[in-house]
DNA sequence: GATCTGGATATTATATACAAAATCGAAACG
DNA sequence: CGTTTCGATTTTGTATATAATATCCAGATC
């Protein structure tokens, strides 16, 4: 057979990570399509993108079957790529994954996580009021996501992680939109005291419970804007 | 995540799906993969398989990108693709997840499945239990296979169904396993007697706790053999 | 003997060239 | 007028060539 190196990394900690252009292309262009520079639905000109990004194209087509296979473009043979559009039974259909999931979340982070962890997620969770008491929306905004990404590394399980990232990013424009009115932002806020009240007294079922609804009401704030 | 792209599908339903080289090789290494012919841990020799595949680096390297991107093979910059090799505790990972999903899917299942479609899996569950009594493990596989992704598709969320493809994908040769000892097989058919009787009588909580509690089992079940 | 160094060899990464489709528009036709 | 057909143009798919990087082994050094 094949040699047996394991793929049990034998790299140094510190060892500088290599990263090959292609993974660069498609950082790049996964940031373009969650920020909404190119818009879902809109065709990609490969040549354009091609000299905007500097790089040839075969890294380039190279990140675009990456992309396609996490869900943010569609490639259709011979026609072309696109930024995937989400029809909302879409975008429904994965907050209730994600509702679901978050509750498994919650319910092994109370179980699994450490004392010091719990401690670090309160913390967040005072930066992210004081950044709502001054209604300060995209820094609240990005610590929410981390919030939520901390979290799920909490339940201690690696496919959690993975897949409620790839949810995340999906979702992510769409996760905006959901805090967009004053008392929608108001509700969510009230939803993380509840989460963090249930954390730090370790309450499973009720984390879970929490964090599903979170994700439900979402669903609520959000569906009139699409 | 693979994911069959039907965007704003103009395409003719029955236009013949024009499969560009990529997705066919795409397919071809990842029967490959999951059928066992590549091993886990095992390097891929790019021209070695080239050469046997009869195409080019660029259709072929394109293909890795989505095999790593679905979580098959791990690409280290510079330094070749492997066939991922999945540890204890990743696959205890992935079973968890795997239990929670299809908690959820048996309950959406119950709530908008038509009797046609509960139909149907009935008799792909009274096909099953013939393939059982003959003792006739590949076919019964296969129906085991299809019978969850069939229950998935009941659920009518397009995200479940996906998800659950691509980790039932990463764990195929493991769940093979599950079933390896007669009394495991006789347990994992008890607990599809007991799937069935809940879809029949819609009862989606119930369906719910037996289909998490049948994949826990599958872990028991695997558990030794790693 | 063990570790280090340098360069030959093999493998991977990127760029470019070439081929095959699809798209678009103008002219021909009904 | 609207539809169809054909070819020029653009865009995509595949192959190959070149550059960069890693691997391996022999000889040198301690």
């Amino acid at each position: 057979m094949t040699d047996p190196d394991m793929q049990t990394d034998t790299d140094h900690p510190l060892a500088v990570r290599k990263e090959t252009l292609h993974d660069q292309v498609a950082s790049r262009v996964r940031d373009l399509i969650i920020e909404g520079v190119l818009e879902p639905g809109s065709r990609i000109d490969e040549t354009t993108l091609l000299s905007q990004l500097g790089v040839s194209r075969t890294p380039f087509r190279e990140s675009l079957r990456t992309l396609a296979a996490e869900g943010l473009i569609v490639i259709r043979p011979s026609r072309g790529s696109q930024v995937r559009k989400l029809s909302p039974l879409e975008v429904h259909s994965m907050l209730e994954v994600l509702a679901h999931l978050e509750g498994l979340i919650g319910r092994l982070a109370c179980e699994r996580a450490s004392d010091a962890e719990i401690k670090g997620m309160l913390d967040l969770h005072r930066r992210m009021i004081a950044f709502y008491e001054s209604r300060n929306r995209l820094p609240y905004y990005k610590l929410n996501q981390e919030f939520h990404s901390r979290l799920a590394a909490l339940s201690g399980n690696p496919t959690l992680v993975e897949i409620q990232a790839n949810i995340q990013a999906r979702l992510k424009r769409i996760r905006f939109m959901g805090n967009a009115t004053p008392e929608h932002w108001a509700n969510a806020v009230s939803e993380h005291e509840e989460m963090i009240s249930a954390l730090k007294s370790r309450d499973g079922p009720r984390l879970s419970s929490v964090m599903e609804r979170h994700l439900v009401n979402t669903w609520e704030r959000v569906q009139d804007s699409l």
